[in-house]
DNA sequence: CAGCATCCTTGTCGATACTG
DNA sequence: CAGTATCGACAAGGATGCTG
């Protein structure tokens, strides 16, 4: 059934909502961004995005691999190696999101912009510090 | 300044980590991909995306509007209106984002089967009932 | 190396009530 | 209609320590 089986995610028991709410997520964003280069290893991705704690990537990856758009694979070497990369299903996602990333680092500046446009008017009252 | 001044959205401390929070946000991706379309009244948006309470609409409005993406315009009406929109430059993202839902509600049936697979060997430790 | 288990601190969000 | 204010529940997330 490749048709159109018109899901809706601006429905809220739609099973997209889920799917929705697990991509636009920032580690999911960062995650796969690197995935689509190219496989990683755990440690390797804990270091390449800074802030992230190896519970929240080893949460995050358990759920990508349940939704099937990560693979984990094991190399039994001694200590265990293990290599994350994007399935096809994966692969599809990783472009578009990609595309945020970009999005983000060739815009920040315009944001930034606005929001100190935005600052200097409405006379600060609720921003961070 | 059109140049790349090489903004890395993987250092902790990158302002594009602040945008990209900010927009891979599943609010922000529905409301969006709603003002994508045409200008949106406040209460019309609400009852567009079930689930979302008029607190997180509000509050993700504002934000929305302070980074330059969103615009507010208010008619003098009694009862006043307001009306949403995109700015340009959130009209540039919104294209985006729209391809996120398009992507969700094209690809659910594989990350639910990709699902099923998973909890049948994986026996089901964590999943929600 | 690649994780899991625990605690505990945040903030995020929903519900409710009130204003211009 | 278009919001703001307050409260309380809940869960995501960081820090730490331990395991195969």
């Amino acid at each position: 059934m490749p048709a159109a089986p018109s899901w809706n995610a601006y429905a809220s028991e739609c099973p997209t909502r889920m799917v929705l709410d697990r991509i636009a997520d920032k580690w999911t964003v960062l995650i796969l961004g690197l995935l689509g280069q190219q496989p990683w290893r755990f440690n390797a991705l804990l270091r390449k995005i800074e802030g992230l704690s190896q519970k929240v990537l080893s949460q995050t990856l358990k759920r990508l691999e349940r939704d099937g758009l990560v693979r984990r694979t094991v190399f039994p070497t001694a200590p265990v190696t293990v290599e994350y990369s994007l399935t096809p299903l994966g692969g599809t996602l990783a472009d578009s999101l990609a595309s945020l990333i970009r999005w983000a680092e060739e815009n920040i500046d315009a944001v930034l912009a606005a929001q100190h446009r935005f600052d200097g008017q409405h006379d600060a009252g609720d921003r961070p510090a």
